[in-house]
RNA sequence: AGGGGUAUCGCCAAGCGGUAAGGCAACGGGUUUUGAUCCCGUCAUGCGGAGGUUCGAAUCCUCCUACCCCUGCCA
């Protein structure tokens, strides 16, 4: 994409750059970052900011860096480093240059400490963290200086020297900006910019025992990758000050600007690090990249495509107002691109044995079907039918209800793709169990519609004898509530939906599936979109629900 | 009288002083060998509330209300 292709603003970002752009400013030229902190997995939230950042650059055609922003080791891992890579390039983005680390830069941000010691910006402050906190001060009451603020620049140098050098235990002292202790901005009141921690650090080693904030670090390392717009979520409007009181009063060799949008929240669903690391390590779910978790991991096991998180993503907008998201609006997006995109075939998840009593045992017959119903480029498939085929439970009833469009006794119903059959016995167990079905097909009805009589509707079916045996799991919405983590009273963990996974292990899908690749996705005719598990082997096939097809049956029963 | 934000249809969201886009959902109807897709139609005399400015206000002003964020040596 190029900057002719932007036809206008879509949202008030872009209107701010194209402002930017017209004044000239940073000579026209956009860089953005996505800067994730290693400390766990990507989810749908993370994908919004990806978007705005790397859509954002591709639009102006600019640049966006991926920058890990690895300032607090105790927390972040390697494993996640590799995940969010993975992750940001599935979705289909690429980085300008190398992947870039906070770490990297940790020698220059020292060097800053330095510089602001020395404009007397800053000092080494002994006070506890306790104690600090209470001299903070609160919301509506002004804090106090500490008795530490007013060190001389020797000492203090001297002091972050000791820090450095690991002569100081954790806690025992940190490096404080000299600004405003009456600030009735929180961030303002002398902030800590660098902490003693004796970590080892996933990057730089154990190089270092003294680790810049978050504050200290971000804007001075957006300002040393040139970046001009330097975009996070409203949380961090209130940091904003203190990100310009850096910028102005260091050497910093560019002036990055900070502006903030409303992170995503979605219903059904919980989008907060802590919360989905409680998921998996309390063993609500199987792992980050469980298919209900709302990971990127997760969807894409789930069956989501890259293509349809970027279109949800653009759906969505980007705004600076709060809001939550219908998870009916990602289900959209996903529906949409498999339409065109899946092809068809057939699945029986719960089945149910049909006898064929007028077709000669022993004997089959091939059917070429359209892979897609609107496109031939997609190319045909081959279902065989039998004497002995097998059909959804749920399309048979014994008494067809009102509007039925499925098989009941003695009503004739159309198989997909193939002939009509006509229910001619219902074969119970000793429990009053349907166990099986004696129909009959009509040879007319190939290709053509049944003379003198009318076919109910149209069911999926498949040979039981050519049919390949597979593992379906249907997955749902992780939790019952539409807000899982709004109750006060409530933990979100007890909202969890106990049906959110059903595992179907006799299922049967058309031959043509057999040994069909992790990760590819099919439209199981009248039962929804699947994908192929990633665990699926040659012996035993797994295909996960992405989402089901929508469904106007199932609002006409719900009405009724 | 702590500071910073946000309020437009059930949900998301355009709108930037000239008379309320679009998407999702919902609801009608048509096509259909997927109760899918597709197509057509309906869906805010109203923009958190009250005043004011103006020929004209969702857009400007005043006051009010609701909700969100901020007292980590987390990001």
């Amino acid at each position: 994409m190029t900057k002719t292709e932007s036809a206008k603003p879509t949202n008030f970002i872009h209107q701010i750059i194209e402002q930017d752009i017209r004044n000239n400013v940073n000579g026209g030229k956009v860089v953005t970052r996505f800067p994730p902190e290693p400390n766990g997995y990507l989810h749908i939230g993370h994908a919004k900011s990806i978007c705005l950042n790397f859509g954002t650059a591709q639009k102006y055609g600019g640049q966006c860096n991926l920058r890990f922003d690895d300032t607090n080791p105790e927390k972040e891992s390697q494993e996640y480093i590799d995940s969010i890579v993975e992750d940001v390039r599935w979705l289909g983005f690429e980085w300008a240059g190398d992947i870039c680390y906070t770490s990297s830069y940790f020698d220059q941000l020292y060097d800053y400490a330095l510089h602001l010691i020395r404009e007397g910006k800053a000092y080494v402050d002994d006070l506890s963290a306790h104690e600090m906190r209470e001299y903070r001060g609160t919301l509506t009451e002004p804090g106090r200086n500490s008795p530490y603020r007013d060190r001389s620049v020797e000492e203090n140098l001297a002091l972050f020297e000791k820090m450095k050098n690991g002569e100081l235990s954790e806690g025992a002292a940190a490096l404080r900006a000299r600004i405003d202790m009456a600030s009735p901005n929180m961030n303002m009141r002398d902030p800590v910019i660098y902490r003693i921690r004796h970590a080892h650090h996933h990057q730089s080693g154990d190089k270092w025992c003294i680790y810049p904030s978050y504050d200290f670090a971000h804007g001075q390392s957006d300002a040393i990758e040139g970046v001009t717009h330097s975009i996070c979520t409203l949380e961090f409007e209130d940091h904003r000050p203190l990100y310009e009181w850096l910028i102005e009063n260091l050497p910093v060799p560019a002036v990055p600007k900070q502006y903030e949008f409303a992170r995503l929240n979605l219903n059904y669903t919980v989008t907060s690090k802590r919360k989905l690391k409680a998921l998996v390590e309390e063993g609500f779910v199987q792992g980050w990249d469980d298919p209900r978790m709302p990971t990127i991991s997760g969807l894409r096991r789930r069956g989501y495509t890259p293509a349809s998180i970027r279109n949800f993503c653009e759906m969505i907008g980007v705004t600076r107002s709060n809001g939550i998201v219908d998870m009916a609006m990602l289900e959209s997006a996903i529906r949409e691109d498999l339409d065109a995109s899946a092809p068809r075939a057939m699945c029986v998840t719960r089945p149910l044995k049909v006898t064929i009593t007028n077709f000669p045992e022993g004997e089959e017959e091939w059917f070429d079907l359209p892979a897609h119903p609107k496109d031939e480029s997609m190319g045909s498939r081959r279902v065989s039918f039998g004497r002995n085929l097998l059909i959804e439970q749920e399309d048979f009833e014994e008494v067809a209800p009102r509007k039925w469009k499925r098989l009941a006794t003695g009503d004739a119903v159309r198989l997909r793709g193939c002939y009509v059959i006509r229910c001619e016995e219902v074969i119970k167990d000793a429990s009053g169990q349907i166990i099986e079905l004696k129909c009959t097909y009509d040879p007319a009805t190939k290709g053509a519609n049944p003379e003198g009589y009318k076919a109910n509707g149209v069911i999926h079916w498949v040979n039981s004898d050519r049919s390949v045996p597979c593992e379906v799991r249907l997955y749902d919405r992780l939790f019952t509530e539409a807000n899982p983590d709004g109750d006060k009273e409530q933990d979100f963990q007890s909202f969890i939906n106990p049906e959110s996974l059903v595992v179907l292990s006799d299922a049967r899908v058309e031959p043509g599936l057999e040994g069909a690749a992790a990760e590819s996705r099919f439209q199981f005719e009248r039962m929804g979109y699947f994908s192929v598990d990633k665990d699926s082997t040659a012996d035993k096939l797994i295909f996960n629900r992405t989402v089901t097809l929508r469904d106007s049956w199932a609002k006409i029963q719900a009405g009724s």
